[in-house]
DNA sequence: CTAACAATTAGTACTAGGTACTAAATGTTA
DNA sequence: TAACATTTAGTACCTAGTACTAATTGTTAG
């Protein structure tokens, strides 16, 4: 089937609507801080169209969308910042073993190759390693760690922690970290509380 | 309708002037997100002297308060994200040696110890030594690391990479990582190209 | 005790950036 | 050309304010 569409007739300066909306979501999307009026001027189109719009598309007004993002961002740091264990805790025996889920993403990974940075697998191996330790608070003085098989953006992290020897205020823990069954990170971890 | 305020909790006496702008400062730094009614239920004085007090201050606007939480941490999160190298490089010298430079905050560290979390600077150390190979990408295959003494939130990181080895596709990088000439870290990585 | 002054409160007009709604104009298609 | 979709216009109303004037309290020095 085809059909001429307004854009056609009109030389582009027009977009029908669902195309226009389509253009709309994006912009809004990469930047959210755009108001009605300088979205007029992008779409050459008048304010009810443009609110018509988001009304369909169910997108919320300029001071809905910066609050959004002032929220998530905000609640995120504060996350970040008050996070002490990286990762979900799932299980824990004190002084003995303890078990954490993290759901990687790609803003833990490489943009390119969409793996995960090693960093990210050891601070979820090393907190929890420091969880199992009935300790206020130890630091990881030596680590021996391996790295078996590249971890893909999304895939799940499975930490497993043992504490296996424990000397005065030395604690030697062992983590395994798994993506389905698969081992895909080792770390021997000596913490020592202070 | 009587509502319970914070003045009648502490035994309804309003603070002075200076005090209660003082608090006002803290409340919102801690809480950007609340409106001037809201303040004066918690202050118990009107609406004017809520802005008043604003005012004097140079506190902004609700509205405004929210947009700078959210346009810093939109910022800060594209930076986040795009970054690949954890601290900043000032020297590089591909397969062979490098430094770079991480400024540690209190987002980095133990709430109650005020000690800089070891994955942060291990993440600085591993992208260094990733940056010194000149391949495309490089992941950590093993690596083998000892923290020498705590790091204090607000202290310089400095860390040195130095390419000592290269077998094939293995890459033998140590890292050497100072606060003030005095090391704190060391790390031997086994980087692999992929 | 009272005048002087600080601090607080009241009230008004105005603003941006909208929502929610009705009505009309214009475009498109059967 | 009628039916329908799409766009535009216009109105009343909203929140969370600013900016301003004026009145009312509270406090203190003489």
């Amino acid at each position: 089937m085809l059909v001429l569409t307004r854009g056609d007739l009109m030389g582009s300066k027009r977009l029908p609507k669902k195309k226009r909306q389509d253009e709309l979501r994006e912009k809004l999307k990469k930047d959210p801080f755009l108001t009605d009026e300088e979205l007029t001027e992008i779409f050459s189109v008048s304010i009810q169209t443009i609110r018509l719009d988001r009304l369909e598309l169910g997108i919320p007004e300029l001071r809905e969308r910066i609050k959004n993002v002032a929220e998530f961002n905000y609640s995120k740091v504060r996350s970040i910042g008050g996070t002490e264990i990286v990762g979900e805790l799932v299980d824990l025996n004190l002084d003995n073993n303890g078990i954490s889920i993290l759901e990687t993403n790609s803003d833990m990974a490489f943009q390119k190759t969409n793996v995960v940075r090693g960093h990210n697998i050891f601070a979820q191996a090393e907190s929890l390693a420091m969880a199992v330790i009935d300790e206020e608070v130890a630091l990881t003085g030596v680590a021996n760690i391996k790295y078996k098989k590249p971890v893909k953006a999304g895939e799940k992290l499975i930490a497993k922690a043992q504490l296996v020897r424990k000397r005065g205020n030395k604690y030697f823990v062992h983590v395994f970290t798994y993506v389905r069954q698969e081992q895909v990170f080792r770390g021997k971890f000596i913490l020592v509380s202070i």
